[in-house]
RNA sequence: GGCGGCAUAGCCAAGUGGCAAGGCAGAGGACUGCAACUCCUUUAUCACCGGUUCGAAUCCGGUUGCCGCCUCCA
C-alpha cells in the first residue's frame, strides 16, 4: 500500500514516491509574523502537521521546514503603528505563533528558518537570477522577468496571456512588464534594510521561500504546501524563481488546504469576523478545535460556528469516553474470554482501515469515522461481563496510537482528586449502600459544582473533570 | 473575461459505476435508585434536466444556485 496525494500541479491524486527512500522533504509556507494568528492560519498548521505525523507513522523520516517571514511591508507598517522595531515585533509574534499552534498539538518543525537570518543566501540567489537573464535591476529594485520563464502558470494552470488580460496588476513604472514581480525592494528612508549590490533594501515576498527551501532541503523537494490562496501568485512565483535558478523541478507534490468561513461568511477584516487563535483557546479545548478541523477533508472549505464547535465537542467527547471506559475496566479485568482472537482481529482490521483512509490523500474525515467505529466496538466489548486484558489493552493502544497520529491527545489531564474529594466519594458510596440516595445525590451535586462529574458503573464509581 | 471548486438527512460530513459510511441533534426503548457513560431502534426521490450504461450521488452534456483565485491574504 502506498500514500496518495492530490497534487495541485497535475490536479489529480498521485502515488507518493519520495526522492530518497524513507525520507520526505517537506516545506510549508509559514506565517508573516506581524500579528497573532487567526484560525485561518491555524488550519494549514494543523493539517500539514497531521500529514507529517502520518508520514512518520508510516515509517518515513520527515524533514519538515516551516519558515517565518520576519520582514516585509506588513511588519514595517506594524512597527510604525506600534512604534516598535521590526525584529522585536517578529520575535514576539513568533513566540505567540509557537504557543498557539503548540496548544493545537502541532509539533515543532525540524527547521524554522527566518528571512532575516538568510539574507546572504537570498542576495546571492538574486544575483544568480540576474546573471542568468531571469532578473533585472532598475533604480534599486530587482524584478523577475516572468515571460522569460517558459513554464510560468503551470501550477495555477493559467497562461501568461490570460493572466495579463484579466489582471488588475498595476503597471509599475520600473517594471518591463506588468507580470514581473519583485525580488528586491529598495528601502525607503528610515526603513529596516540590508546592504546589497543594488543598494539598501529588503527581499520581495517570494524569494525567501525559494532560497530557504533550497538551503534546507535541496534543489528539488518532495512536498511544498500552504493555503489555497498561495497557489497564485506566491507558489507560482516560487516555481519560476527556483526552476530558473536550479534548472530542475522545484517540488514534486503541491498541497493546498481550503479556507475557513465564519458563520458562512468569508473571514475578513472588513466584516470584523476574525477569530484569533489565542482567544479561541481561552474558551475552547484546543484539542477539540483540532478534532473539528480534521473532521473535514483538508482541501474542502470549513465553516466555523458555535453550533458546529458544540457538535465537535460532543463527538470528541465520545471518543475520549470510550478510551476512559476501557482504561477504567482494565482495573478489574480478567483473562477469561475464549473469543479473544476474534476481538483482536477486529482491532487489527480497524487499524488497517484507518491506514487505508489516511493513505488516500490524508482523508482525516474518514479516519475519524474509524475512531468512532473503534469507540463503538470497544463499548460493545465492555458490555461483556468478563473481559480479557489483552483485548482491553488492544483497544486502549489503538485509540491512543491513532489519535496520536492525528495529533490528538486522548488522555485528559487527570490529576488525582484531593483527599477531600476522595473522602466525599467514599462517603457517597456508603450512602448508596445504605440506600440513602438523598445524601448521595447531595454529595454528587456538591462535587459537580467543583467541576467533578461522577459516574456509577458496575465496577464502582469513577469521576472525571466536567 | 480566464482558471477552478462546491451542491448528499434538521445540522456537519464521507462516498468518484453495483442495495447512500460516520458524527451531532431529535424521538422511542434497554441499563441505572436517579443521573452520567453505554447499548438497541429510528429519519435521504444524493440541486434540476437530458444522455451513456444491465446498473449513475458517482461518467458525459446542459441548467440553476453558492463560493474561491486571477491583487496583500492560510
Amino acid at each position: 500500500m502506498s500514500i496518495k496525494i492530490y497534487n495541485t500541479l497535475t490536479r489529480q491524486k498521485e502515488t507518493f514516491v519520495p526522492l530518497e527512500e524513507g525520507k520526505v522533504k517537506m516545506y510549508v509556507c509559514g506565517p508573516t509574523v506581524y500579528n497573532y494568528i487567526h484560525i485561518g492560519n491555524a488550519r494549514p498548521a494543523i493539517v500539514f502537521d497531521t500529514v507529517r505525523r502520518y508520514f512518520e507513522y508510516r515509517g518515513y523520516e520527515v524533514v519538515y521546514v516551516l519558515n517565518f517571514t520576519d520582514v516585509d511591508d506588513k511588519l514595517i507598517k506594524a512597527a510604525n503603528e506600534l512604534e516598535e522595531e521590526v525584529p522585536d515585533i517578529a520575535d514576539r509574534f513568533i513566540e505567540a505563533y509557537k504557543e498557539d499552534v503548540g496548544a493545537f498539538g502541532v509539533k515543532e518543525a525540524v527547521y524554522h528558518p527566518r528571512v532575516t537570518e538568510n539574507m546572504d543566501e537570498i542576495i546571492s540567489f538574486i544575483k544568480s537570477l540576474i546573471s542568468k537573464g531571469y532578473a533585472y535591476e532598475t533604480e534599486g529594485d530587482v524584478y523577475f522577468r516572468t515571460r522569460q520563464f517558459d513554464n510560468y502558470g503551470k501550477l495555477s494552470h493559467q497562461s501568461v496571456d490570460e493572466l495579463r488580460s484579466g489582471s488588475r496588476i498595476e503597471v509599475g513604472e520600473k517594471k518591463e512588464d506588468p507580470l514581473d514581480f519583485t525580488l528586491w525592494k529598495e528601502a525607503k528612508e528610515g526603513e529596516i534594510s540590508w546592504n546589497s549590490p543594488w543598494g539598501n533594501g529588503r527581499p520581495g515576498w517570494h524569494i525567501e521561500c525559494s532560497t530557504m527551501a533550497k538551503k534546507y532541503l535541496g534543489d528539488t523537494i518532495d512536498i511544498h504546501a500552504g493555503g489555497q490562496d498561495l497557489t497564485f501568485p506566491h507558489h507560482e512565483n516560487e516555481i519560476a524563481q527556483s526552476e530558473a535558478h536550479n534548472e530542475t523541478d522545484f517540488a514534486r507534490y503541491w498541497m493546498h488546504n481550503g479556507y475557513i468561513n465564519i458563520e458562512n461568511e468569508k473571514m475578513s477584516k472588513s466584516l470584523g469576523n476574525f477569530v484569533l487563535a489565542y482567544e479561541l483557546i481561552k474558551q475552547h479545548d484546543p484539542q477539540m478545535i483540532r478534532f473539528f478541523m480534521l473532521s473535514v477533508q483538508y482541501r474542502h472549505p470549513i465553516n466555523f460556528s458555535a453550533e458546529l464547535l458544540e457538535s465537535a465537542k460532543n463527538g470528541f467527547e465520545r471518543i475520549r469516553n470510550a478510551y476512559e471506559n476501557v482504561k477504567h475496566r482494565q482495573e478489574t479485568c480478567m483473562n477469561l474470554t475464549d473469543d479473544k482472537e476474534e476481538w483482536l482481529q477486529e482491532i487489527e482490521r480497524m487499524n488497517q482501515t484507518f491506514i487505508k483512509e489516511m493513505d488516500d490523500d490524508f482523508n482525516t474525515a474518514n479516519a475519524i469515522s474509524v475512531l468512532f467505529d473503534i469507540a463503538k466496538s470497544a463499548n460493545l466489548y465492555l458490555q461483556k461481563e468478563q473481559t480479557d486484558s489483552e483485548v482491553l489493552q488492544g483497544y486502549a493502544d489503538l485509540l491512543k496510537n491513532l489519535t496520536h497520529v492525528l495529533g490528538l491527545e486522548i488522555e485528559t489531564a487527570q490529576e488525582l482528586p484531593d483527599e477531600e474529594v476522595d473522602t466525599k466519594i467514599k462517603e457517597r458510596e456508603q450512602a448508596r449502600k445504605d440506600r440513602n440516595f438523598q445524601k448521595a445525590d447531595q454529595i454528587r451535586d456538591e462535587l459537580k459544582e467543583k467541576g467533578i462529574v461522577l459516574e456509577d458503573t458496575s465496577q464502582g464509581t469513577r469521576w472525571k473533570r466536567g
